[in-house]
Formats: structure tokens, sequence, C-alpha cells
DNA sequence: GTCTATACTGAGATAGAC
DNA sequence: GTCTATCTCAGTATAGAC
């Protein structure tokens, strides 16, 4: 990789992990890397895939760890799914560790679910992973129906976001980990489809 | 109010809702709307604030029939607190009444998460709300310690974020919120600093 | 008090010379 | 591959008409 290339790359990661992706401009990154701003738009098109290769080259070794955890949890079960507290640790462990060996990473990830980015970049680069995260799930709550399961996901998704990006993102991410997990398996586990507030008296009424 | 403002509140928010906000520009607005572009800060002062304004319009009346409801179930159940169903009921489902009346609030909402301004115009239209809903929530889960209580709030945050403006904000909101309040209210009263995985061959090895 | 016309600053993107 | 110059469009600010 060119050496333009790589220090884009690395003052990028750290504006964006300090100010965010929209409050940090280009003018920004190429002043303080010291390079043109056509070299930005030469090596990668765009701000946008500017960002999509600062998180691509953190979560690859993120994302490689968490399915080898999850491949030995299934191994380990089988033919029985996995435990759900095991899937959700496969896949937050990782993460909270590269939080605590590269405190900038979490941040920029906080940072572009607090931009809005994050449907883009999280298709782009999370998207096999959730797959098979997902599929493992599903078989370790059988009882709950599809519909209600899906749901479920998207739940969980939004505590994950909110939860790497929260107040005190800076903290032991690893105990948040275990917070965020005893949730998430509370929330999968609960009854589906059970009519809560059948007889909720302040419902009825209307 | 003066046509022109009204003008401009009407067509930004049935813009925000179609494309977004970052998306919107105040010129496409203003061209929409037909008034001139400096209309815009006269009135509001900025576009952030014209968006403020767009919010509260709708979110006042949301609000205050969340907090009358929340009333109406802490009376019935005093002194016990209210269970923590009737709690997030009480917050959801005014808020998808709404979402049935009028399809482009909710959409707004949506959008607002996802183009990351949710803090700000949180903090400003739903702070108080916010604030009365978590000590009923506290009083309803009194074996959480307080540190776990807190992260779940934010992990509800996430949770009823992405729920508001995860694909399908178009169907049924007050079915979504049942799903919802099913999948809270097992995070929620779930086993409090369990240690979950002390015995997961896949942590320990680590 | 309201509104119009216009100018200012800074953003991301691009064409073309070297 | 790299850089200069320029383009378009954003949000904002101001002067002044009614």
């Amino acid at each position: 990789m060119s050496d333009t290339k790589q220090k884009i790359l690395d003052t990028a990661e750290r504006l964006f992990a300090e100010q965010g992706y929209s409050a940090t401009s280009l003018r920004q990154i190429i002043a303080d890397a010291g390079v043109n701003l056509a070299a930005v738009h030469y090596h990668f098109g765009s701000k946008e895939e500017l960002l999509h290769e600062v998180v691509t080259r953190k979560a690859a070794p993120v994302n490689a760890k968490r399915l080898a955890m999850l491949d030995r949890s299934e191994a380990l079960h089988a033919p029985d799914p996995p435990p759900i507290e095991e899937v959700l640790h496969a896949f937050l462990i990782p993460m909270a560790e590269s939080a605590e060996r590269n405190r900038q990473f979490v941040r920029v990830m906080g940072r572009i679910i607090a931009d809005g980015m994050l449907p883009t970049i999280l298709e782009k680069t999370f998207h096999d992973v959730l797959v098979r995260f997902v599929s493992a799930l599903r078989r370790g709550v059988p009882d709950v129906p599809d519909e209600e399961f899906r749901w479920r996901v998207l739940f969980m998704q939004g505590a994950m976001a909110h939860a790497m990006c929260g107040h005190g993102a800076e903290g032991y991410f690893l105990s948040r980990v275990e917070h965020l997990t005893r949730f998430l398996v509370g929330g999968f586990r609960a009854p589906a489809a059970q009519p809560v507030a059948a007889t909720d008296p302040v419902e009825v009424e209307r």
C-alpha cells in the first residue's frame, strides 16, 4: 500500500474517532496527513468509501475471531445448538477485546452509529457474520415463532448499537458485555405471543 | 402562526419523513413550500431548530398522553409500583397510536435516529418524560442493582430506536409494541449479575 | 415584524496537466 | 500517481424592501 494511502487511513481513523464522521472534513484529514485533497478521491473514491476502509481494516480480524468462537461453540455442543449465551459471547467478546487493545476502533464504530452511517457500513462489513450468528441464535430459541424472532433480532441490534456508543464508552468493555448478554438472553427467552396486557386496565379503556 | 411558517413546517415534516434530515436541504424545502430561503432562518434560526419544531409539534401531545397513562397506572397500583409491562405500554402505545393516525411522524422520528440527531432532539423533547418513566421502571424491578439497571435502560433505548425505524416501519405499529414489550420485560427481569458464562468453555480458554 | 435578494464560507467531487 | 484549479451545493448571515 502506498505511503500516501496509509497516512490517509491512519489520520482518518484518528480524526473519525475523535470527532465523528460528519464532523471531520476531508480537508482536515489531508491537512493533518500532509497529502493532497484529490489523493483521497484517487485512493478511495469518496469520503464514505474511506470510512468503509477504515472500518473493515480493523473489523476483519474481529469478525474472523467471532466466527472462530462460534465454530468452536457449535462443535462443542453438536448436534445441539449452543446456548444463546455462548452465541452472544462469541459475537461480543472479540469486539470487546479489540476495544481494550485498540480503543480507537470501538470509538469509530460508536461514532458511525451516532452519525447514522450504521446501515450502510453494517451491511457491507458485517452481513456475512450477522447471517451466521442470527441462524445460531434461531436454533437456540426454537420455541419463539419466526416473526417474533425477527423482531427480537432487530431489538438486539438496537441494544448493541446503543451499548457501543453509550456514555462511558471508555470503561471496561468486557463488563458491559456481561450486562448486555444477560439483558439479551432475557429478551430472547421471554415467553412469546402471550397476551401480556390482555387484562391491562389502562389499555382496555382506550 | 404565519402562513409562511406553517408551510415551512408542513413541507419540512413531509420531506424529512421521505428523505431523512441530512438528505433534505433547506433549499429543497423552501422550493416546495414556495417561500424564501431566509424565511427559514427568520422563523427558526437554523435547520436543526426547524427539525426540533417539527418534532415537538407532534411529540408534545404524544408525551402528554404518555404521562397521563403513567399517572393512571401508578394511581391504580399505589402504593405498589405498576408492573413494568404497563409502564412500557404507557410509553409505547401513545406513540403507536399517533403512528396509525399520522404515519409521517413516526417516520420522521425513525429518520432522526438514522441520521444520528437522536441525542440532541431526544434531550430537548423527551427529557422530562424519560425521567418519569425511568423512575417508574426502577421501582418495578427493585431486585436489579443500580448499575445493571442503568445499562438496561440504555439497551432499552437502543431497542426502541431500532424498533421505530426498522424495515417495515409501515405496518401495524401496535403489534410491534407487543413484540417489543415482551422483549424488554424479559430483558429487565433477567437475573442480574449472575456469572452466566463462568463455566463457558469458549471463554475460559482465552 | 415579515420577507426577499444576494453574498459568504466551507463541504465533497472532478477534470485535466504533469 | 499526484496535484492545481474549479465546480456544485450545502448551511448561514446580512441588507434592505414592505
